[in-house]
DNA sequence: CAGAATCCACCGAGATACTG
DNA sequence: CAGTATCTCGGTGGATTCTG
């Protein structure tokens, strides 16, 4: 499994314009996207998610956690390593979530007309 | 075209059980529901929707009009009338919505279970 | 390493009242 | 009828600092 990039979600920056949101707060989409390979430690999140602070980052896997869509597991034994994993039904939700953004990016062209036309008005 | 029940929405209560979200804002994912069958005035949104209050609906209407997913119409004719309606862009959202929906639906056991176990540790 | 504690700013959302 | 005008409140998200 590749390590994670810090610049994995650097050009995702209008997302606001796309009117899917996954989990319940701001992070959960990328959370979901950076755990889809396999299990990862809270460390490996932080390199691409280096935007978010780790207490925000915390609530972002608690709620995942409560969800039933992540995992959290703690080893102590040669140091800390703490592994956040999707669970079963973390990974079937991969199925909706891709067509979602399947559609997003078939109608990125209008999503972004629309928004712009909605500036100059 | 069939009139919109006022009790349209009184049974999804839990729903902050489903981890997808549809638009902006809170009342987005209804207002797209009441529109899938045709266009509707404001007064007719308002009676599935009789727990938001004007200034709220009226601001979730204008942010699907800025996202192009709606459009609104004015006709001051006989009396004033607007009339708020899905665009091709907005229709075809309804694809992905379903498909997440039904996986909301085939996941429910799980995702209760989930945060019933949240609950109570 | 993997967070916790504290404080703070902002904004969505609601209640209430009013209007072209 | 179809909104607008204020006011308020709570909660999310962020900055900063500290810890087992």
């Amino acid at each position: 499994m590749e390590p994670l990039r810090a610049d994995m979600f650097d050009e995702i920056c209008p997302s606001t314009l796309n009117p899917f949101r996954f989990g319940r707060d701001k992070w959960a989409a990328l959370v979901i996207a950076c755990l889809e390979d396999g299990p990862r430690r809270f460390s490996e999140l932080r390199v691409p998610l280096h935007r978010v602070t780790p207490k925000v980052l915390t609530q972002s896997l608690r709620h995942l956690e409560q969800d039933g869509l992540i995992t959290r597991t703690e080893y102590a034994e040669p140091v800390r390593r703490v592994v956040y994993e999707l669970t079963p039904l973390g990974h079937s939700m991969l199925g909706p979530i891709r067509t979602a953004c399947a559609w997003t990016a078939d109608h990125w062209d209008e999503l972004l007309d629309a928004h712009e036309a909605g500036i100059t008005r």
